[in-house]
DNA sequence: CCGAGTGTTCGACGAAAACCATACAGTGGC
DNA sequence: GCCACTGTATGGTTTTCGTCGAACACTCGG
């Protein structure tokens, strides 16, 4: 059965059905913003989540990978034995209009 | 000497000095986000602290305002015995575009 | 079938943040 | 001058959040 993944799909969140406040908390962290600015500055599905260049542990990476997906804003699947990931540029552009570009453009100032 | 208030003037900061997390993290708290709800559904200089329907004590608000002030969110200034505020809707939009949009036309979605 | 690689889960810990009650400092009316 | 009113500052409690270490689950290559 080639193909069948017999691991537990992580559950994802449209974000259409995201509280702004819970999209404004998942985006206010240091290290959660920094792999939003990675993941896009990548292709989809390029990059999986033990190649993000975040000071966390692995425990604390999964984590937060999983306080994005409640947000509606990363969406992952699996690829063998990593999980590669995409950023939902457009769906979250939709329900949050220029707030991904604020966190993207911002010029890294102190906080 | 009419007109001289000693009582200290509040610290502001203009938005242009407040880093993007600073400000989502302010945003991101469900009384703070009802402040500037409130705030921006009434005109400048008319409302003080104390006038605001949020569930929370006047120690916890007093705090709640200055983290406001920090993120370049609200101005305030003394006017007799209280201390009345204005949105910094254009300053704030002009360092965030969007942003402040986004928490007023949230629809109020649980979270 | 085993072992390396990848990511999640669990329990615990410390730091940060929100909160309250109290005490304090101005302002203005009486 | 006194007192009610408004907001700030302080100290201490509770809760939340980010973090780690260790154990577990799954995939794939030998």
């Amino acid at each position: 059965m080639a193909g069948t993944s017999h691991r537990a799909a992580p559950e994802h969140t449209h974000p259409d059905g995201v509280p702004v406040l819970t999209a404004l908390a998942a985006l206010a962290d240091p290290v959660r913003a920094q792999l939003v600015r990675e993941l896009a500055g990548s292709a989809d599905w390029s990059r999986s989540c033990g190649t993000f260049d975040v000071p966390v542990g692995k425990a604390a990476l999964s984590h937060h990978f999983a306080v994005l997906r409640a947000a509606g804003l990363v969406e992952q699947r699996d690829e063998g034995p990593r999980r590669v990931n995409r950023l939902r540029r457009a769906e979250f552009e939709a329900r949050f209009p220029g707030l991904l570009a604020l966190v993207l453009r911002d010029d890294m100032r102190r906080g």
